[in-house]
DNA sequence: GCCCTTTCGATGCATCTGCATGGAAAAGCC
DNA sequence: GGCTTTTCCATGCAGATGCATCGAAAGGGC
């Protein structure tokens, strides 16, 4: 396997870095005004636009380990934004779904989340450099497809 | 505080989601074959680089919390990758030095590391394409600058 | 010199994460 | 039906992280 080009590891080392910073400045912002981190915003919106759903289905939505999804998802019952309901089809699982308490907790989460993204990302590029980087990460946010076999 | 374009939050999405992607792939790739994390690597090509240093200054390099770094640099002076030696100019600090195994270990992870990168980025984008990418991100992998004050 | 403030680095404690495993229900097979 | 395998989700345990704080040394003013 061909080692990475010098351009390579720049642009690795950037996204990193980038992506690190962003993180923080809005788990930052987040915490600074006593709201629960991003993550916590990711489950609430699934379930939002998504409707009650299995852990499972969230997993695979938010492309987080089932032992991250079902520990994130205990605190957030504990917090009474998300209640556990029996799933009428499949007695091992049961339903996650968003409580009135989430319902405004995500409400509440968004305002302060966006500008934070907007703080990051939005105001330090113009609209031609956001639409070129979503163009280039857009092969690079998704699931590696399994090798294809060689001959 | 203007609420983020739609362009904003799909790059938002996309950047973290590559990021996350992309160590998850190197850090699985090192441990796959017994070798330590990321993280590790850039604490030993910093102190290869950059000779013995104090704490402070490969924080600063690294850009991690000061107890992070601390505690890194206490598990690898454990397996013996990484000494501290008192420090002549400054009793309360010490100098962080590799030591031969430290800088085997380097060089073990390198190619693996290296494969990793290029699999997780190089190969799934062209020169141009990377180079774009680099200068994009650039201005998102600086610390941001202090707010200006406005008037 | 002395005192006060700042910087350096470590650490107690609570929380979070990763890995491996567990138990229970479902699905497949005969 | 009965049996084995697979899927679903939780959890014990060890290790890592974040936050606040601590002790010690350095720096600054006098």
């Amino acid at each position: 396997m061909a080692m990475p080009a010098a351009m390579t590891l720049l642009a690795w080392n950037r996204l990193v870095r980038a992506a690190d910073l962003a993180n923080q400045h809005c788990a930052g912002a987040l915490r600074a005004v006593g709201l629960p981190p991003p993550e916590w915003y990711d489950v609430l919106l699934a379930l939002e636009r998504g409707g009650a759903q299995r852990p499972r289905d969230l997993q695979a939505a938010l492309g987080i380990e089932q032992y991250t999804l079902s520990r994130l998802v205990d605190r957030m019952v504990k917090a009474r934004l998300v209640s556990r309901t029996p799933c009428p089809a499949d007695a091992r699982g049961h339903l996650l779904q968003l409580t009135i308490e989430g319902l405004a907790m995500r409400a509440a989460m968004w305002p302060i989340y966006a500008e934070a993204i907007e703080t990051a990302l939005g105001a330090r590029m113009d609209e031609e450099d956001r639409a070129a980087l979503a163009r280039l990460l857009a092969p690079l946010a998704e699931q590696p497809r399994a090798e294809p076999l060689s001959a």
